[in-house]
RNA sequence: GCCCACGUAGCUCAGUCGGUAGAGCACAUCCUUGGUAAGGAUGAGGUCACCGGUUCAAAUCCGGUCGUGGGCUCCA
């Protein structure tokens, strides 16, 4: 009896080859290998399958372990938390029903129907029933089933949402379930191979409501949230970084740093900016606007209603309808409050019979929309009901497109990373289900935002029928200090509003053609994307945006006067200078100072008053030494000019 | 919009069993003129989100409204 039916070849990663009798368990091999990786490894990828430790290898193949470090590998361990997590919980609550509980980026949830709200004192309980499930350290054994089998079993289990996923699988799917113990649940898996490997340094993190299937229609299952790490000072980390992000809540700073603020009295959605939010916006403003007349854009005006025909014949009336404020009537002619720009941009391109000749027309506009959002979406700055977009249309020939769009992305690049977001994810979005133009159209314009991104380098993926019904759109997302992903640029081909607005412009044939539209944002919305800064520096923004660059610090009354010539000469030159003459001791305006992020702090006493010096410290770097005024004012100049 | 939780001074938060409100910070006045993250004293501040109900009595219990927070497919 020789190999071939009792043996078989397992390859590893670094090309060597060994031979296992059949049927082998992917542990053994891990056992075989070192028992560092058999602790370690969570699964196996065995010829590109994600597979469980306890599954015996049947085939020659290629094998990979999985561990903690892997993400197919952190799934696996997730996921069976999820399950950790549904054991204790029908332990704890025997009517409780499973719908899903998927593994997220940085944890898992579980979706279940209980019969009473859960709140996070039932958390300990719930954990300390999970330790005795590893404790008890049950084999996971995967179970295939028949249809009629599965159906039987989660009917007697009383799980419905389980038996309307079975009854929703395609006939040719392979139902598996998973067993640890008394508990069993109706899942693809892989999973770990055993309740053991879980450890102990998981924790509930928080519950929400959530819709069976995402629909609102239908019923609201308790969502436990969770996340699980193999290493104690992992989930200590994990803890840290949702405690830092806390601390960096834009509303928290907001607040704090008396940048903006929410009230009642106005509205929800609606932001005030506040005088230091205020002093951002127009540095942000001011940049955007020196680019855009840099890079050949002109900037227009619009007012924030207009008549209801518009909206009509742009069509937003019929596809944007529930985004939109109510329509409000006077002297028997509807308005609308509007939702967008790019109507009016386009109302001032039919002003003139246009020619090739003047193509692309470029229109940017600081464009204040309001949009209906429903009030349980509403969050600070990122989501709210008024906001002003860095909108921009260009109008253009199709030869131009692609051209336009390079343009466009070395645009949205140079703007984001002066702001000093560096890394980027890029994704294409392609023809939906739903369209309108041609497929000639489709074809052009996703090929010109496939070449210019080719063009530019930028690696990007492809969101199949992602894009919006009108056209294909590139969108970009940019990841802030902590690496959490924000989507403000975008930039979209639009054949609809030309055609819908008839506009056309002269060719070189003489006849009139339809230009191509392309709509674009690089910051999306300033208020979203002032919150997103406010995150990403913790407040502390660089020089050039700071609210209030440097404070003065006279140390006694007879001080300030030298302070507020120092305090002239420095607003004069624009710097965001305040001077802090209150009767209070140093110690104290520093540590004001410092808590207000204020990067340049000046002590001024009777040394410098008495050589015309100024003791100068710095948020990050603590005392830089005694310069003279004139010094600092042309350090701060450079440093503001470099933007960094 | 929906589910759950929450709403007390500008901010952060106490407030027991229903008996008419408290701290720290901030603010004001005074003392102090002090050299790199909080000097001291005194004082002013609240229709307890709003409306209604139960009760001799409501911040507290009940209902509604408004607002805030977590979340609402990353499909077993």
């Amino acid at each position: 009896m020789q190999n071939g039916k009792e043996k078989i070849k397992i390859t590893f990663p670094d090309g060597s080859v060994r031979e296992y009798p059949r049927g082998v368990l992917p542990e053994t091999i891990a056992k075989d290998i070192s028992p560092r990786l058999a602790k370690e490894a969570i699964a196996a990828k065995f010829n590109g399958r994600v597979i469980e430790l306890n599954r015996p290898l049947t085939e020659d193949g290629e094998i990979r372990f999985l561990t903690f470090e892997d993400p197919e590998g952190r799934e696996v361990f997730w996921h069976s938390s999820a399950h950790l997590m549904a054991q204790a919980i029908k332990r704890l609550f025997p009517g409780a029903k499973l719908a899903i509980g998927p593994p997220i980026e940085g944890g898992f949830y579980y979706d279940i129907e209980l019969d009473r709200p859960l709140s996070t004192e039932d958390f300990e309980k719930i954990e300390a029933e999970m330790a005795r499930i590893v404790e008890e350290n049950y084999p996971v054994v995967r179970q295939v089933l028949s249809r009629e089998k599965a159906l039987e079993l989660f009917k007697k289990l009383h799980e419905d949402y389980k038996i309307e996923l079975i009854n929703d699988f395609p006939d040719e799917q392979e139902i598996t379930a998973y067993q640890q113990g008394e508990f069993i649940d109706l899942c693809r898996g892989p999973h770990v191979p055993s309740t053991g490997r879980l450890g102990k340094h998981f924790k509930l993190l928080n519950v929400a409501g959530a819709y069976w299937r995402g629909d609102e229609h239908n019923k609201m299952l308790t969502r436990i949230y969770g996340t699980n790490y193999p290493k104690k000072k992992m989930l200590e980390e994990h803890l840290h970084r949702l405690e830092e992000a806390k601390k960096r809540d834009h509303r928290k700073l907001g607040r704090e740093l008396d940048l903006y603020s929410i009230q009642e009295s106005i509205g929800n959605g609606l932001i005030l900016w506040h005088p230091r939010g205020a002093r951002v916006r127009r540095v942000m403003e001011q940049f955007w606007i020196e680019e855009h007349y840099r890079h050949n854009y002109e900037l227009v005006y619009t007012p924030h209603v207009a008549k209801l025909d518009l909206w009509e014949r742009s069509g937003h009336t019929s596809f944007y309808r529930e985004n939109m404020f109510d329509t409000m009537v006077m002297d028997e002619v509807a308005y609308q409050l509007k939702p967008m720009n790019c109507p009016f941009h386009i109302t001032i391109y039919k002003t003139h019979l246009r020619s090739y000749r003047d193509l692309p027309i470029r229109l940017a506009e600081l464009g204040t929309v309001y949009r209906y959002e429903r009030s349980g979406v509403l969050h600070g700055l990122m989501r709210v009901r008024g906001f002003t977009q860095d909108d921009a249309h260009i109008f253009c020939t199709p030869e131009q497109l692609t051209d336009e769009i390079v343009k466009v992305l070395d645009l949205v690049i140079y703007v984001l990373s002066t702001f000093g977001f560096k890394e980027y994810e890029v994704y294409l979005s392609t023809r939906p289900e739903k369209y309108v133009g041609t497929l000639e159209n489709w074809e052009a314009a996703t090929n010109a935002l496939r070449n210019a991104l080719e063009v530019k380098g930028l690696d990007y993926e492809i969101d199949p029928g992602e894009g919006v019904f009108y056209g294909p759109k590139i969108d970009i997302k940019i990841k802030d200090v902590l690496g959490r992903s924000w989507q403000c640029s975008t930039v979209q081909v639009d054949f609809n509003l030309p055609e819908r607005f008839d506009m056309e412009y002269i060719g070189e044939d003489g006849r009139p053609h339809r230009p191509i539209m392309i709509h674009r944002a690089l910051m999306g919305s300033l208020e979203r994307f002032f919150g997103i800064l406010i995150e990403h520096y913790a407040g502390a923004f660089p020089l050039w945006l700071a609210p209030v660059q440097v404070v003065l610090l006279p140390i006694a009354d007879r001080h300030h006067e030298f302070a507020r010539q120092v305090y002239q000469r420095f607003r004069e030159a624009g710097i965001r200078v305040e001077l802090d003459d209150r009767n209070e001791k140093v110690g104290y305006k520093i540590r004001e100072a410092e808590v207000k992020k204020v990067p340049y702090m000046v002590v001024i006493g009777d040394r410098e008053v008495a050589d015309g010096k100024l003791a100068v410290r710095h948020k990050g770097e603590g005392q830089l030494g005694n310069l003279d005024p004139e010094e600092l004012l042309q350090r701060l100049l450079q440093e503001i000019a470099n933007k960094s």
